[in-house]
DNA sequence: ACAGCCATGTAACTTGTTACATGATTTT
DNA sequence: AAAATCATGTAACAAGTTACATGGCTGT
């Protein structure tokens, strides 16, 4: 919901036409993602399609101008006024893989934690390295630059903290108390091995 | 692609059918992400159509076992054995969000980040006064929701320091550095506002 | 003239997600 | 007998993303 809702931001502050959107999007963002620009056309169409925004005529130029009706401007007060949720819903790609690697029998958890790590750690470094290769230094793409980088910076050293915590954890558990691995040498394929209970005697 | 890889790397251990994989999902994610049922049947439709599983007979039971084929294989050892990338692909909703309001004009960028801090804060509380509800406690399934728990505790802690940072580094930029104020009254409709340069012209 | 950017669009596709239908088995 | 759970599936949709087509304008 992220892109539809920034343009939807950028439109409250009054009417746009499409690349245009796409370079104050980028503005804004300090270019960290770029954005295709055929995504802003689909977008467009798919507020349109839900009242958030109205489609103005092409100018002398042929810019067509957008601009938000509004529906549109009620839902970005209430984007701003209310909080990223990042409860149920939104599903952590790491911590889903690393609790699910953690629980596969023959699975060496501790490379995976180590190879995140590698990563997030050379991802740090990258950060903290590269100062800003946009337009004017000082300019406010730049403190837009850094907002972003920073998040990443500080998500990133969350991720480390979290695969230390973890890696000390997992080493107090023997593996069989995760309870999930197999009863013979990883038989791979054609066997079953994940049941619980008497939906094995099903297969053997 | 988690949801999709996690099904694989289960499917890896050994065939299983899908109500089957949304347990043994369920488990092994300390139940922290409700599944639908019917995503994995969809999920398995769609590996299948990219050749990573095969679709077996069903039992006498009436069970559809699903096993992994090479290709499946090899995807969820490239899955292990690579990092989860945060970088340019993943966007940050939160950090998209808090760049572009703090670039818009009219917006109480404190505001946003004080709800947002609260709200983080209120998620922290929520998790360490959350035991754990499932089924045995000491069990394998307690132990996966506490490694997705702390993952969620420390990218909240991440998140409320991030806020933190930003808002001190925003105080100390007036406004009208970020260069994207409008020229007038915030005219909200109607009226052009966030035209760089000659493209002002053509609407004026 | 040609390369490259500005500008608008379209079509297709991915993963995630939900709502619903249907029947079998199990529990109360 | 009714309610709950097991189990398989289908249909539709959301949001993100990319590749491509097309034309105008601009600088060399």
């Amino acid at each position: 919901m992220s892109v539809r809702q920034s343009l939807l931001a950028i439109l409250d502050q009054g009417p746009c036409y499409g690349y245009q959107l796409r370079s104050e999007f980028d503005r804004r963002t300090g270019s960290t993602w770029p954005l295709n620009v055929g995504q802003i056309y689909n977008t467009l169409e798919r507020l349109e399609r839900d009242g958030l925004v109205e489609r103005g005529d092409a100018d002398e130029k042929g810019h067509v101008y957008w601009r938000i009706t509004d529906a549109g401007s009620a839902e970005v007060a209430s984007w701003l006024t209310s909080p990223v949720v990042r409860s149920g819903a939104t599903r952590d790609e790491l911590a889903i893989k690393l609790a699910v690697a953690a629980t596969l029998p023959g699975v060496d958890v501790a490379a995976v934690i180590q190879t995140q790590r590698t990563a997030s750690l050379q991802r740090m470094r990258s950060l903290e390295s590269t100062p800003y290769a946009g337009a004017e230094p000082g300019g406010p793409e730049e403190l837009a630059w850094s907002l972003v980088a920073d998040s990443m910076t500080f998500a990133a050293e969350a991720e480390v903290r979290w695969l230390d915590h973890i890696e000390k954890r997992l080493a107090l558990h023997p593996r069989h108390a995760l309870g999930l691995e197999l009863a013979t040498e990883r038989p791979k394929r054609g066997r079953p091995s994940l049941v619980k209970g008497d939906a094995q005697a099903a297969i053997l």
